[in-house]
DNA sequence: TATGAATGAGTATTCATTCAT
DNA sequence: CATGAATGAATACTCATTCAT
């Protein structure tokens, strides 16, 4: 495992990525990989140990450059406001920018073995979330019983609208749309 | 698929169901379902045509009691708050009522063949939700720049509240927190 | 096995006799049987052990039937000549009548276990034409080196006739023409 | 089905080539045939698409090289009477020398779809056997009223032999046997 | 006696993984 | 390092046979 050629390993990756999007985990042949990726079967397990290997990187990868850049983008210093409006954006693009990935976490449910990486990520992800939130609140310009079912929420919103919403919309459309409704849906009641 | 024992029909569906729920469709194995469900393997085949078709059938169904929960459960006459609060709360209760059938639609995408059953029942779904904000854009109460975007939020959140969301809450306690959320997302801004 | 309903009986075998004929044994199931013979699946059992049973059962019958034939349309008495043209026309007759045995026949090799009935009447039909040979040889109008060959020739000539053969010539053309052919390959040559 | 090692493929088809002589074509699992070869059930599918296929491309072999044989064997020069001895010699020759291929035609009948190449190369067989009549009576040496029907003869003639005939004659015997009786069968009347 | 729902042994085929080149 | 021929474990599905009705 070894690697030399970074380049290669690119490529398969890359490869694997849209091979799973497009369909589900056991109607991927290995064999198809190579193809896609221009390298011998064999070539494969020169930079992976298994297929299910290399689909979990894959989704590790996701998640993480995903954790990656929220915080890169979402200062650590801002407002609460301010935070959630990056974080809700910077999901949008990054799930526009990126759109086999949700076709990728499609079929990932509850993981049954030890934790992957990728479930490590979704969870700071949530925490993530869950603390602007709470920040928000403590600045007063947030109300929520359970940010955590919240952080659950907005997650499972930018997946469903990348699955199943409509085409329509541009990714600045979205982003706006879903900023305001989220933001609407914390706003803290008069009267509650 | 003419057949007479409708009991046994209930408890090979109910067995797969349970199965699909816990291990991807290719790791699933008749052999299980038909273990699982008390009946000799071949027997499967007289209430099914195959792996697929039963899966496919499963999907449906959960689809369709869904759509028809909510049909019957959302008055026509209702006021479009009355609506949406009843909705929401059918989706959890529908949720908490039939987990697994949660963990079924996990592996679900887009289907690419000719669209199927519950696909045209989502699409339903769907179409319930985004008329009942449409009604309440009208009745002055809600606010919303595209129902059919919102409508796909929501059975995002309750998908990714039952796989992902924290264990702790119970389902009324979901239920309320999704209900007031929603309706503070689609609260009419005074000044928009 | 003790049957009561002979006309049942029948039915079942010609309906399999029909089967045999157009498809492989093993492409034959024997659930289509039961519905080309009008009669429940189960009901197959009460006339036969085993759907080989059946199968060589047929056969046994097709083979018997023949044999039976030829010795009852061939007298004792008659000329070497004669009876070897009535044999031949008795073969040539019955192939037509009964044109789906030889597809019957068509994939029974020499089998492996102990001899079954068809076999012995296979043999029973070899011994009755190389007698007349012999007694043909005996009686100065034909000669052969070895009739138990010419014997098997005969019946090799009938089957390939009838499952290649053009399909231009009636039964009397056939018939004279390989009636015309076998006396000819037999008449003792002047100067040997 | 590109492959190298023909050495291998040789070694597949004459295991498949003994198993297909003994059994009917479904009683021969494609596991026997791999052990038989010495190969692995996996690399079967290097050579060959499906069992089917590879049944039907030993039958094509199989014929087609009896065809060849003829025809180099047989001199187009010859005159009629040559040539159908040459014929009946080839065909023996070639029965001793691939008896199991006797077992394999054995269950082969009229195939129902689309000719394949056996079917083809069967009739070239009985195409070039007429035309040896046809040119013997043109030469005055045979007559024969309908040489399509002889031709057929001579193939089930040659089958039959091989399967039920005496297994006390030398190859030598029975083709000596099988011309004098072709050739007399053949022989002008002189009073027709 | 007649039925056909239920059964489970049996098998072609696929494909992740290995390893000789 | 790279390859792809070889492998054999794994599994959906069929169908002869049984047996409760």
């Amino acid at each position: 495992m070894r690697v030399r050629d970074e380049q290669k390993h690119k490529r398969i990756c890359e490869a694997a990525a849209r091979l799973f999007a497009q369909k589900r985990f056991h109607e991927v042949r290995l064999e198809d990989i190579a193809a896609e990726a221009g390298v011998g079967k064999g070539t494969l397990y020169l930079y992976c140990q298994s297929k299910q290997d290399l689909f979990v990187s894959l989704l590790d990868e996701a998640f993480a450059g995903l954790v990656e850049r929220l915080q890169s983008e979402v200062p650590r210093e801002a407002s609460g406001r301010d935070k959630l409006r990056l974080i809700v954006r910077s999901l949008v693009d990054y799930a526009f920018e990126n759109p086999h990935l949700f076709e990728l976490m499609r079929t990932v449910g509850v993981p049954a073995g030890g934790r992957p990486v990728w479930e490590r990520k979704r969870q700071e992800l949530a925490q993530l979330i869950q603390e602007t939130i709470t920040q928000g609140a403590r600045e007063g310009v947030m109300q929520d019983d359970c940010p955590a079912l919240t952080a659950t929420y907005l997650m499972g919103m930018v997946r469903s609208m990348m699955l199943y919403g409509p085409r329509t919309q541009s990714r600045e459309q979205v982003a706006r749309h879903m900023m305001r409704f989220v933001e609407a849906g914390l706003s803290p009641r008069s009267q509650a």
